[in-house]
RNA sequence: GGGCGUGUAGUUCAGUGGUAGAACGCUUCGUUGACAUCGAAGAGGCCAUAAGUUCAAUUCUUAUCACGCCCA
């Protein structure tokens, strides 16, 4: 028989567009009467696929598959989110490219733009994630722009806005210059760069003295209004209430005592520049200083500035500035220091604070009810000690700046008046009311042009892709979701929110449970990043290995709070384990092996088959477990120990003499039962290699029997069956024997192949018993061709200890019993350090007394046993004189 | 500075209050009718260091050292 090679390209593209044309991914119900569900975090929908997406992907469809097969009527709910920011970046990018900008077009022309890019090349990622087999339900899949959520995003502002949970305010916001918009504190990332602090003589009024402070940004000395030092510092008491004249600018300013001003820092004495830094703005608060703005929203000088300096970019200014003190000397000296700058994750450009009117959630007040569900256990991190890091930011958090001055998004639903009086509602008709209680005479209202930032229609992504304000029945049921699978650097941005959301809204906890998984880094531990080049494309592997290898490697290697160092090696031994069970399967079909009437397991008679039932029913409830319990690389590596090294390694070894022999009852059972058994295999195997082994389920013909395609039918559930528990220790017993038997011959250089004859030293001999009642399977896999009824003894012929039996082996040629002499004897020493060990702990009579009756028995087993060997060596060692 | 985590075989990682495990790699042997993307046999560990608790510590506690990450 030919049998081709599997060709997970092909077949994965198949299996594919069967599952999806065959509707498979909706939910449906089943036997347990039960709901399971997992909302997808959003890619963002300018996204391809990484290997972050990769495992935080595999792990949700391996969790969709086994509820789903277990019964559960399972949901997974798909879609991406807008990214603001990123997506308008794309869209002006390519607007470039026809030399044309968003100011051109204009707001609604531009819109339009995005979204015939999003129409185009939005679903890049969700074929992608097709690809690597994730079964959600696809023809659910939302869009954080779409009318519907956006409807709810509108509620949801109205809503928070009527509580007093949003609002407008004027403060010191974190300013992106190059995308000229606010973002928020999540969003800036504070680096460790070198940096230089110049230290400025300033001239007090009325004096020749001067005040020297240190800056690591000269520049803003333009919005200077104070110089605090600290109210302790006797160095500077006396000057607390001077005058000092700032240099260039020529403005004098006050010098005021804060406990801000840390003596030990540069000079002790510092700068106060309330308009750009947010301790600073502090201070200026609490010594109502004035606040002076310098710059523009791209970052250069302003009017209030120099009148050289005006238009002049901020680290132009700084260079420029830096100069003329030098040249008037008022620049004392330059340190080089470590400091930490804040630079914009999707820009990285360095953050500006500025002063603006921005629109912020009271995440203070939100917090609180999610604070509470978690601390109650009603939502529950996995690792555990998430929690911790969640409450740390939930208690300590500060209001969330919403508004964005970009296009692509949710625009705020807020108008304006001439008067600039505010009505928020859910659409202009509605706020045009609202304006007229104030005044009648009111037409035309102006709307805030600020959208929402992208998490905040991310927040409500548990019910609003449910369908939610609108009262659905996938909300009723799949709400609250019953995990959420995710990475820990979006527990900020993306956990807490949905947590202060949901909780609000639907007054009940979005999800149950939240499983917290690490990064994917490269195979030496480091991030991998674009700038490395070390990025492994997860598409890459999938093209070259198959998606099943590329999840099974992933889901095996997801222990809980650790990251997932990748090697493309990994990926090849896992496609080689997709093989080696094509392989298996191919050598069922050569022996004709064929699952095609139904098994009373209770009937089945041969020893081996009885084996791996048990075997199998072991590990289906230690995957099963471990799956209830998040441990995927445990689930992974028990079917992988079961598959390949009990059911090829041993059974379908031992099944071979069976196979040719002509014992039909025996072939029977063992064609139907090998089958049945594959059969359950690939269910155990299929939440992690989905497409290989639906596969061969439909190659198998399975489907006939099961009636169902693999990833719709039931997980395996067997029970253990004790009356087999007999003959699986036999067969524990020859597996142990026959490697015994190996171990020898390699030791004693003899070409494994070779047949030897044995014989059986101990009078009553268990292992005699079992091996004649299993006798043509130990000869055939053992290699023994004999078993003598009288001992043979010349120089073929060598002792060996098995099981504590001694048995004698002997070969048709010459054997090395010299080195086999020597080996033995470093066995008895081995073994009588134990003994020692073993008999000091059992001398011990505070041991005696404290431990546990079982340990202290297990030990005295363990001694007798040990004791016998010895001696048993022993009489090898001079059986070979 | 505050918090969290990690140090176990050459590598990547499981694990346990009482015999230390896997995968990959390595060594030797091997194409016998499923599979060389394979099989058989092996080598390889003071479980980071120190002290404490305990009859018993790789496991629990504390400290130290090293390395990550998050927050300020």
């Amino acid at each position: 028989m030919d049998f081709k090679k599997y060709n997970h390209s092909k077949e994965e593209k198949i299996i594919s567009d069967y599952w999806i044309r065959k509707n498979c991914f909706k939910p449906k119900k089943g036997k347990l009467n039960k709901k399971f569900s997992i909302v997808i975090p959003p890619p963002n929908v300018t996204g391809k696929l990484h290997m972050g997406h990769a495992l935080n992907n595999s792990i949700q469809d391996v969790l969709v598959r086994f509820k789903r097969m277990r019964g559960y009527e399972t949901l997974w709910q798909p879609g991406t989110d807008h990214a603001g920011i990123a997506t308008q970046a794309i869209v002006e990018k390519n607007l470039e490219k026809e030399n044309l900008s968003k100011n051109h077009l204009g707001r609604e022309k531009f819109i339009k733009k995005v979204w015939e890019w999003k129409e185009k090349s939005g679903g890049i990622i969700l074929d992608q994630l097709k690809k690597l087999g994730c079964s959600c339900d696809w023809s659910r899949t939302r869009f954080t722009m779409d009318e519907d959520l956006s409807k709810a995003v509108i509620k949801v502002f109205v809503e928070l806005y009527n509580n007093n949970l949003i609002y407008k305010d004027k403060k010191l916001i974190n300013w992106d210059t190059k995308l000229q918009t606010a973002i928020s504190d999540l969003e800036v990332i504070q680096k460790d760069v070198q940096s230089n602090l110049y230290f400025i003589n300033y001239l007090i009024e009325g004096s020749t003295d001067k005040i020297t402070i240190a800056t690591t940004r000269p520049e803003t000395m333009m919005g200077d209004t104070a110089i605090a030092v600290n109210p302790k510092d006797e160095r500077y008491k006396s000057l607390v209430g001077k005058n000092v004249l700032i240099p260039l600018v020529n403005r004098t300013i006050k010098i005021i005592a804060d406990h801000y001003a840390d003596p030990n820092q540069g000079s002790g004495a510092v700068k106060i520049t309330p308009a750009h830094d947010f301790n600073d703005y502090d201070v200026g608060k609490r010594n109502k200083l004035q606040i002076i703005n310098i710059f523009e929203k791209d970052g250069s000088i302003n009017r209030n500035g120099i009148k050289e300096f005006i238009g002049l970019d901020r680290f132009e200014a700084r260079k420029l500035l830096i100069n003329k003190l030098r040249e008037k000397g008022h620049l004392v000296k330059i340190e080089n220091i470590k400091n930490k700058v804040p630079y914009g994750d999707r820009s990285n450009s360095i953050i500006e604070p500025l002063l603006t009117e921005q629109w912020f959630v009271d995440a203070k007040k939100l917090a609180q009810k999610p604070i509470k569900i978690v601390k109650e256990n009603k939502t529950t991190f996995y690792p555990e000690n998430w929690t911790k890091t969640f409450f740390q930011w939930m208690k300590n958090i500060e209001p969330w700046c919403i508004s964005r001055q970009i296009w692509w998004g949710h625009r705020i639903p807020a108008w304006y008046d001439s008067n600039n009086n505010i009505f928020v509602a859910e659409n202009e008709n509605e706020a045009l009311k609202l304006a007229k209680k104030k005044n009648r005479q009111l037409t035309k209202l102006r709307q805030e042009t600020d959208v929402l930032d992208t998490w905040f229609s991310s927040a409500l992504w548990p019910f609003a892709t449910l369908g939610w304000p609108k009262k659905t029945k996938e909300l009723s049921k799949f709400y609250p979701t019953s995990v959420l699978v995710t990475g820990f650097d979006i527990i900020f941005f993306w956990v807490a929110r949905m947590l202060m959301m949901g909780n609000f809204f639907k007054n009940k906890t979005p999800f149950n449970r939240v499983y917290v998984h690490a990064l994917v880094r490269d195979e030496k531990g480091q991030k991998m990043s674009k700038s490395k080049g070390n990025v492994i494309d997860p598409l890459d592997l999938i093209n070259e290995y198959g998606a099943d290898s590329l999840r099974f490697t992933l889901i095996s290697m997801a222990s809980p709070g650790r990251d997932v160092k990748l090697a493309k090696d990994r990926v090849k031994g896992n496609r080689n384990f997709v093989t080696k069970i094509w392989s298996a399967n191919n050598f069922l079909k050569i022996n004709k092996c064929k699952y095609d009437k139904k098994i009373n397991i209770n009937s089945i008679k041969l020893p081996i088959n009885q084996w791996i039932y048990n075997e199998f029913v072991l590990t289906q409830n230690l995957v099963s477990k471990s799956l209830e319990i998040f441990r995927f690389d445990e689930a992974a590596k028990y079917i992988y120990q079961f598959v390949w090294h009990s059911y090829c390694d041993w059974y379908l070894e031992f099944l071979k003499p069976i196979f040719n022999s002509k014992n039909k009852h025996e072939l029977n059972e063992v064609r139907l039962f090998s089958s049945f058994m594959m059969a359950n295999i690939l269910k155990l195997l299929h939440p992690f290699i989905p497409f290989f082994t639906e596969t061969v389920w439909a190659n198998n013909g399975y489907q006939k029997i099961f009636k169902t395609n693999l990833m719709l039918s039931e997980w395996p559930e067997y029970k253990m069956i004790k009356k087999f528990k007999k003959n699986c220790s036999n067969i524990n017993d020859l597996i142990e024997f026959i490697s015994s038997i190996r171990s020898s011959k390699s030791e004693l250089k003899i070409t494994p192949k070779l047949y030897c004859d044995i014989y059986f030293l101990e009078k009553s001999s268990k292992l005699n018993k079992i091996i004649q009642t299993n006798l043509v399977l130990v000869k055939h896999v053992g290699r023994i061709s004999n078993i003598l009824k009288s001992k043979k003894n010349n120089e073929n012929s060598i002792e060996i200890l098995t099981q504590n039996e001694k048995i004698s082996l002997n070969f048709n040629e010459n054997i090395d019993l010299v080195s086999q002499k020597i080996r033995i004897s470093q066995k008895i020493k081995n073994i009588n350090k134990e003994i020692n060990v073993l008999e000091n702990k059992l001398k011990n009579k505070a041991y005696l007394k404290n431990a546990p009756k079982e340990i202290v028995q297990n030990d005295k087993k363990l001694l007798k046993e040990l004791t016998i060997e010895d001696s048993k060596l022993r009489s090898i060692v001079s059986s070979i004189n």
